[in-house]
DNA sequence: AGCTTTCGTAACCAGGGAAGTTGCGAGGGA
DNA sequence: TCCCTCGCAACTTCCCTGGTTACGAAAGCT
């Protein structure tokens, strides 16, 4: 339980979800994510928040996808699911009156912004379409060299 | 999670020794750091162990500087502590024959990749020099606009 | 209406990692 | 010898994410 999972589970269902008819419930969702419901709905309720997914309770409820992948990239889910901290490294103190810490945090802050500059900038450039369109590519590669006894 | 704040402290107590005369006992920098003598041991061990500082008992004894700020590095510091992980986001989990899982952390992991590689090429080309010389230029400014009642 | 399904949410526990604390031992100078 | 200072192990504390339990609300089915 150590790094922050929730960006990488969401993708990954929104993924399924899209190859999903109807809505999955989520029940079927944490099996998926081989986690259980309730932290499906809490995980969830930021994506429902943004409006990229849509929850209706009752018989043959369950969550579906509210808008097309094509409209959806990683800083969207990223942001929706909390915009958890990036970083693990981070200054010591705010010392206010102290010189020294200040020269470090400029110079640590300082990469640590530009290192997450990019990061997102990265997630902003892919959308959920993209994950999709290389899983079909892995799937299609996995078809392709029928493992005859051993994968 | 709590950030990870060995970096900055060991950066901020590098500089100050630098500046100081004679040995820094455990007990003095921890007063700097506003933190306890052991957790500065724990912490200094490990660069006490690259060859940057170097400590002794006894009367007198305390820790001392070992090399030259030139010759240290953000990135030397930063592996010195232990090379923490960087990044608080993971992968969900390793989902062996997952083929939406593996399109996803390929996605994430590749952006997470580049930003870590940013972030400790950056670190890399910063010498504890270059903060010493940030550290004098904030002071001379601080000095020279001498507020009178507000800054 | 009553039952069942499914989400919504609060409340609590579990686990992991950094930091803080205590205690004792080792080494070195006065 | 006595005191100072580091070395280190063990324990506690704190915060955060994830897991679990419990109960309520909404919506469909009979
Ligand atoms: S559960 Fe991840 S691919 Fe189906
Ligand atoms: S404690 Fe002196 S500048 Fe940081």
């Amino acid at each position: 339980m150590r790094r922050d999972a929730r960006l990488s589970r969401m993708l990954h269902v929104l993924i399924h979800m899209d190859r999903h008819d109807g809505p999955a419930t989520s029940e079927v969702i944490a099996r998926m994510l081989a986690t259980n419901p309730v932290v499906v709905r809490r995980t969830m309720a930021g994506l429902r928040d943004q409006g990229f997914v849509r929850s209706e309770k009752g018989h043959g409820g369950g969550w579906t996808l509210a808008r097309d992948l094509r409209e959806i990239t990683l800083l969207d889910v990223y942001r929706a699911v909390g915009r958890p901290p990036v970083f693990v490294l981070g200054p010591a103190i705010d010392h206010p009156g102290c010189l020294v810490e200040q020269a470090v945090n400029a110079a640590v802050d300082g990469a640590l912004a530009e290192a997450e500059a990019l990061l997102l900038a990265r997630f902003g450039a892919v959308t959920l379409a993209d994950l999709a369109r290389d899983f079909d590519r892995r799937f299609a590669e996995a078809k392709g060299r029928r493992p005859p006894a051993a994968g």
